[in-house]
DNA sequence: TTCCAGGCTATGT
DNA sequence: ACATAGCATGGA
């Protein structure tokens, strides 16, 4: 896709494959905030940008631009991906409907804490949590980084449930001090497999949680998390219901090696047919 | 009032 | 290995 970078911002002129309202809304990210149509504040660890679209073009300022250009996955090729994953008139309407979807390139620590606040949770009350969270880390002057590790140590279990993290505070507890016994940045070159086992070992971290570290924190494309949602979609496209497990690695052989970004599309797509 | 939200843990069989 | 109760919380 083409964009410009310059010292304090980047430009994109064609947006038919980035919309900001696709990509944030979509599900696979909480720590935002909108300010209006095709306004929004974006957090991401200790970075921060705003994204307006202007006359057609979105101008997305920040004293960071080559950190938002890979966060944005600006240089990946939507087109071919969309064309991959078309196998049915179904997706190909999901594709159509979230056209601006791209996969964010998140932080793994708020991609972890994010998702375990996700479980049996609505996407409004995940976002808030997030930002009382995010409260906790270094004072930017207009905006908050998110804490690091060693500080998210200071957030007791009351503090959680104070932010509405509900049954899940004491997951968030545990799991900051389990990632203790970790390097995050050692775990980005294990296989899939074996990252997948130990996610599960984390609290709060089941299969589909599990799903969707490898997909948004990791980038693990043949990943196919099962919710809820996706639950419909596959009734809508199979016409029969399974396990979780099976209705996961149905989808993931049927889509193929882009698996994950369909997955988006159709969660995206479904999610809209309710409201 | 009941159901639901990007499900998981614990506890049974 | 699979089935199910219980779980915090607020909006519809």
């Amino acid at each position: 896709m083409k964009y410009k970078v310059l010292s304090d911002k980047i430009i994109i002129e064609d947006s038919t494959d980035f919309d900001i309202m696709h990509i944030l809304e979509c599900g696979q990210v909480f720590t935002y905030t909108k300010n209006g149509e095709y306004d929004y504040d974006v957090y991401s660890l200790d970075n921060f940008a705003n994204v307006k679209l202007i006359d057609g073009k979105y101008i997305i300022t920040t004293q960071n631009p080559k950190y938002f250009v890979n966060y944005f996955d600006l240089d990946t090729d939507y087109n071919a991906i969309k064309k991959d994953i078309s196998k049915n008139e179904y997706i190909k309407k999901a594709v159509e409907f979230g056209h601006g979807i791209r996969i964010l390139h998140q932080s793994l620590l708020e991609v972890i804490i994010g998702f375990i606040i996700s479980a049996n949770n609505n996407i409004l009350r995940i976002t808030k949590t997030m930002q009382k969270i995010r409260e906790f880390g270094e004072n930017k002057g207009s905006y908050y980084a998110f804490p690091t590790l060693e500080r998210l140590h200071d957030i007791s279990v009351q503090d959680f449930i104070n932010m509405g993290a509900g049954y899940r505070a004491q997951y968030l507890f545990k799991v900051i001090r389990q990632l203790d016994n970790v390097d995050l940045n050692e775990t980005l070159s294990w296989d899939t497999k074996t990252l997948k086992s130990w996610l599960l070992s984390l609290m709060g971290v089941g299969p589909k949680v599990a799903d969707c570290i490898l997909l948004f924190g990791y980038g693990r494309c043949d990943c196919f998390p099962v919710d809820t949602w996706i639950e419909k979609v596959y009734i809508d496209i199979f016409e029969t219901k399974q396990s979780r497990a099976k209705m996961s690695i149905d989808l993931v052989n049927y889509f193929g090696k882009n698996a994950g970004y369909a997955q988006q599309y159709l969660f995206f797509y479904r999610r809209s047919f309710v409201k």
